[in-house]
DNA sequence: CTGAAAGCGCTAACAA
DNA sequence: TTGTTAGCGCTTTCAG
């Protein structure tokens, strides 16, 4: 391996001098040309290791996510990559498996790893502590959900907002008994995208879109709590589909959840639209998916390039308050939600 | 932070001591005892980057794979952490966007980072130049493909096999003019997935189940190149269906191709199984795809797994002489196989 | 602008 | 078994 020193002696220069060509010290030009063409003659790189120990910090950033299989996570990865490179910095990306324990395991080897800092969707709103890293002044940025009581940079969902316009779209398309599959309860994601269905349900009682007999049943009794994850889709849509009076259409709250509702209305023999689905996040190669599905999208990517630009702020000394962003999402109206009583083009469904 | 020398002054003894203790050096009990006590007290966490500085090798493997949203790799992905976990090894995630550029900057990151070694899912078999690694004595096995004249361990698919299987299934279910949908000229996971193709058929040509007039049009005429990706497999699909006398089915030699592929014969009104498809690699939430797909489905989870314990067996300095281990495919059959004239019953198709 | 020197936290010879 | 010592390769004062 060649070091510093090599360079140092075939420059006929100093360790020091070396080092300051490659950070940018005031060195004289001639001197700095001798040096660059010696070190690229020996094929210097510069050892990574020995500048984190010295520098008291090192040059990656540690990305913990909860599952590295759900698309949403990887967009949110390739985000954080992109910006990433613009700093120089690498992404290391760790897998927490919705795990608090594994979750704390990486975040002590981001620390053992002197990492420039972390983004971290958490895998718990309660058992997620990020204070160990705080106390060390590693930055953090928090990211899709934020963790109880952590004073960090966020950069979030507007999942209520998502929630409410998924909602409104299925009442504006006719559906009257619309039901809602949310996430477990005590995550901030579920209980924000319940809560913008329970707004636009209110909202729609209040101005008589919706008759107000029986109110609660729309506020309350098509509301089910699931695990955002294909079983526990399917579960809470064969649920509702045993009411005595079911929904005729259902607003779901993550896209796995929505595999797993969607195969529980192919086994009731009921399909889209006759039963709306709008999922909130797409599902991948959603073109194969017959009839197509009206999705809330989510800015997935944008998450995590903001999420990483806000740290690299950070781990260059900035000293603003606490940010918290908040970004919107969007609505793209397919088939899945063309109304109850709508027919659809032969092709729409081969 | 507290260092090794912060425990050793709290438990009188030598740095060197503790750093026995928290290495499997010889140390009396009591002492030893004494020294975690210190180190719980006072919270101590071993500086991996000053280990790794003066070991002259880090607790980090690298792996590089050529797309992090393909499905085939996330999985892969969970083998290799799975494996890694098991010697403490964490696991860096470098998406190389099959970009030989972007790899080998990830390469030269591996080597400055001093990493304990790298699995690399090459992103081009003449591109990659593992060389470097191979010349610092870098560990490193090669995963699903192995790169030109690169002299590492590997870790490899069946695709021969699997591609024969895969068309010896669509003859046996009385499709006869059965194309391939192979990837990019050059790359070796399509050539051996197109040679096991051409096996089956001229297998089927020599026994006599395919009739032997025209057999060029079966061993060369159905074949068509492209890229692994969803458009890609939709232009190639496009292709073969405008031909005076179109295939009857086709083997799609990866999983995103199958996808553009599903998507061109809808667009022209033809369905599996009626047309036959089968797609090398499974899809993600296949349930959703009607009708159901016939897969190759590959050993990407072990493929992961054995790498990273190959790996770590280098890394622990065995000289065994170099490996390739070759894991083989399986055949899901389902119903976009069910053969040329089959009526699938509703249920599969709604 | 440049070089000498100190030291980041840890481990591995070597001595005791 | 234990402690002392000498660095791993780099950056950063501090003098010059």
């Amino acid at each position: 391996m060649t070091t510093i020193t090599d360079v140092a002696r075939a420059a006929g220069v100093s360790p020091a001098t070396v080092s300051r060509v490659f950070n940018g010290g005031r060195v004289t030009p001639e001197r700095a040309a001798r040096v660059r063409r010696a070190a690229a003659e020996l094929g210097f790189e510069p050892n990574r290791v020995a500048q984190s120990l010295r520098k008291q910090r090192g040059s990656v950033i540690g990305l913990l996510i909860p599952d590295i299989e759900n698309p949403f996570f990887t967009s949110l990865a390739r985000g954080v990559e992109d910006a990433a490179q613009q700093t120089g910095l690498s992404v290391v990306l760790c897998n927490t498996d919705e795990n608090v324990d594994k979750e704390r395991r990486y975040l002590g080897i981001a620390l053992a790893e002197q990492m420039a800092g972390v983004i971290v969707a958490a895998a718990s709103r309660v058992g997620t502590d990020l204070s160990p890293l705080a106390a060390r002044g590693m930055p953090v940025v928090a990211v899709d959900r934020r963790p109880k009581g952590a004073s960090v940079d966020a950069v979030l969902v507007d999942n209520q907002h998502g929630g409410e316009a998924a909602t409104e779209h299925l009442l504006r398309s006719r559906y009257r008994r619309v039901a809602c599959v949310t996430g477990p309860e005590g995550a901030s994601t579920s209980e924000e995208r319940l809560a913008g269905y329970r707004a636009a349900i209110r909202d729609a009682l209040a101005d008589g879109t919706l008759p107000s007999d029986g109110p609660d049943d729309l506020l309350t009794a098509y509301v089910r709590h699931a695990d955002f994850r294909v079983g526990g889709g399917r579960s809470a849509m064969a649920d509702l589909l045993a009411m005595e009076r079911p929904p005729d259409a259902a607003f779901v709250a993550n896209n796995l959840m929505t595999v797993g509702a969607l195969e529980a209305l192919r086994a009731a023999g009921r399909t889209p639209p006759g039963f709306g689905v709008l999922s909130f996040g797409g599902v991948p190669w959603a073109g194969l998916v017959r009839p197509s599905l009206t999705t809330v999208e989510l800015p997935s990517y944008e998450l995590g390039f903001t999420a990483a630009t806000l740290l690299q702020e950070r781990i260059a000394g900035s000293a603003k308050p606490l940010q918290t962003v908040v970004l919107r999402t969007g609505l793209s109206v397919r088939d899945s939600t063309a109304g109850p009583g709508a027919r659809l083009p032969a092709a729409a469904l081969e």
